[in-house]
Formats: C-alpha cells, sequence, structure tokens
DNA sequence: CTTCTTACA
DNA sequence: TGTAAGCA
C-alpha cells in the first residue's frame, strides 16, 4: 500500500511494525496514545525510525516481563534524560517485580499446597467407601 | 482498573 | 481516528 522509502532500513510504516512484531495496528495506535511512542507524521502517515522501533522492542519486552504500560511509560519517559537515574529507575521496577513474582509463588505453592491436601482427604474417603 | 480488540460513524 | 463497549 503506501511503501516508506527504505533507505538500508531506516523507516517503517506502522503494518511493518505490526507485522515484524506480531501485534495489531491498533495496538500500536494505542501505545502512541498512551504516549509510549511518537512516531512522525508524513502528512497523517506515521513514520516510525530506529529509534522508535527500539522504543516498541522496549515496550514488548517490558510486557513479556509483566511490567505495566504504565512501568515502561516511565521508563522511557527517561529515554533522553539522566541515563543514571533511568538505570536506578529500572533497578527500582525489577526489584518491585521480583518481589511480586516471589509473592506470586508464595501464594502458588500455598494454593497447591491446599489442593494435593483436598486430593489426598477425597482419595482417603474413596478408598474407605470402595 | 488495565490492556487491548472489535466495531461504527 | 475517536469513542464506546466488551473481554480477561
Amino acid at each position: 500500500m503506501n511503501r516508506i522509502e527504505p533507505e538500508g532500513r531506516e523507516l517503517y510504516s506502522i503494518a511493518d511494525l505490526a507485522k515484524e512484531f506480531g501485534i495489531s495496528t491498533r495496538a500500536i495506535r494505542f501505545y502512541e496514545a498512551k504516549g509510549l511512542l511518537s512516531p512522525e507524521r508524513l502528512g497523517s502517515t506515521r513514520v516510525f525510525r530506529r529509534r522508535d522501533r527500539a522504543r516498541l522492542i522496549l515496550i514488548l519486552r517490558g510486557k513479556r516481563l509483566g511490567f505495566s504500560l504504565r512501568d515502561i511509560s516511565d521508563y522511557l519517559g527517561l529515554y533522553d534524560a539522566d541515563r543514571a537515574q533511568q538505570v536506578h529507575l529500572l533497578a527500582e521496577k525489577v526489584s518491585e517485580r521480583l518481589d511480586a513474582l516471589e509473592r506470586q509463588r508464595t501464594d502458588l505453592e500455598t494454593t497447591i499446597s491446599e489442593l494435593r491436601e483436598i486430593k489426598k482427604l477425597a482419595e482417603q474417603r474413596l478408598e474407605k467407601a470402595g
């Protein structure tokens, strides 16, 4: 449709990125609406550069690791700012995420234990009755 | 509430 | 493309 001249591989259309990363163009627009991406415009057409692509990769990776768009946004907000501050925020968010996962693991183990106990009791009752 | 998707004007 | 409604 609207092919953007690829000089090397500097420019990407929203469709290019959607296809490359297996997400919908709507999702990309959603990220833009949330301020996570801010591609240039050639008229009404979005033009993504390597910088935008790099940010999208970070967004996707952040999501994979379980971070909210808000967290990712906060982090990306420091993209052009203080490196030390960015690293500091990252360390903080990662710690929070690890704590959350540890808590989830504890909860999971508790649930698994309870279910095993219920299963054991149920099987014992079957033996008595059977 | 969050993150999208679907759908319509 | 903004919005609304609906999903998980």
